[in-house]
DNA sequence: TATAAAACCATAAAATACCATAAAATAACT
DNA sequence: AGTTATTTTATGGTATTTTATGGTTTTATA
């Protein structure tokens, strides 16, 4: 599978269209499912995405395990239960439900953040703010590391 | 497979029916068995839910352990005891047995919830309370776990 | 024949497919 | 390299389909 890389803000229309973009997209080429998987983020203000061949690995993976890990079935039947599959349709858009969207403070415009093996989905100023501090962060911890201005 | 994904609430009408969620229906399209199979849940006050073809998974499955295994035997005993199949009308509504509605605590309103390979169906209430306590668990076990305000 | 169960019909709201276009990115050419 | 042509992408609006839900009729059943 293809990696998620770089950023790309998008606009949304009047009924919470959103084009993924398309780097993102042809990262998603051979997939059987034509869509991405999206869930609140249970660490942040964002939304996490992630292909559906990857969320049925996580699936086979609790299968498996989730009767001997109570911790896992938790958080498993939490991202389960929340998680949503959502089709392109013929332009690469998506239709992010509200809850995702309120979840994020998301209003007209949306920031995807490339991470790899997946994305998530960020209000463009919130994810600038959490890049600022988590920048800081780091420049506490390693008071020889330099930041370029 | 497909996997069952998200959570979508549903009303019963006056004669018990109600519709299984059209995500979760084509999830079993290519089932031989056009329907389900539900049984009441060993665990919660909520009903388990899973296709034909992954109950006959589970038969397999215990055919080849049951002999050494006295707990799975039983386990299994009282499963497939409870199973219900139940078919899909045209529009693809099932009618939930009585006993079942009971043991979820189950009026006029119900909630189906995604669990990967298999699903739930709620009261709706119910479930806010113990998705809520699920969450404070994985925050108990992992205080690094921040959980969104 | 009374009663329950299944098949059938109808419809408003929501979701999705379809069509069109301007802006941006890429390719082609001089 | 600079300019033009072509394709791709993001975005907007409209039409069609699907879905959930309600009610009615027919069939099975006790």
């Amino acid at each position: 599978m293809g990696l998620f890389l770089s950023s790309y803000e998008n606009r949304l229309d009047t009924k919470g269209r959103i084009s993924v973009p398309a780097a993102f997209r042809s990262s998603l080429m051979n997939e059987n499912f034509a869509g991405v998987v999206l869930y609140r983020s249970f660490t942040h203000n964002c939304i996490e995405g992630l292909s559906m061949s990857r969320m049925e690995k996580i699936a086979n993976a609790t299968d498996k395990m989730g009767v001997f890990d109570n911790d896992l079935d938790d958080l498993s039947a939490l991202l389960f239960a929340d998680a949503r599959p959502l089709l392109f349709d013929v332009t690469g858009r998506i239709v992010i439900p509200e809850e995702l969207l309120k979840h994020a403070n998301i209003k007209d415009s949306a920031l995807f953040v490339g991470r790899g093996n997946s994305f998530q989905i960020w209000n463009p100023d919130d994810f600038a703010k959490v890049q600022q501090t988590s920048m800081s962060n780091l420049r506490k911890m390693r008071p020889n590391l330099k930041i370029a201005e």
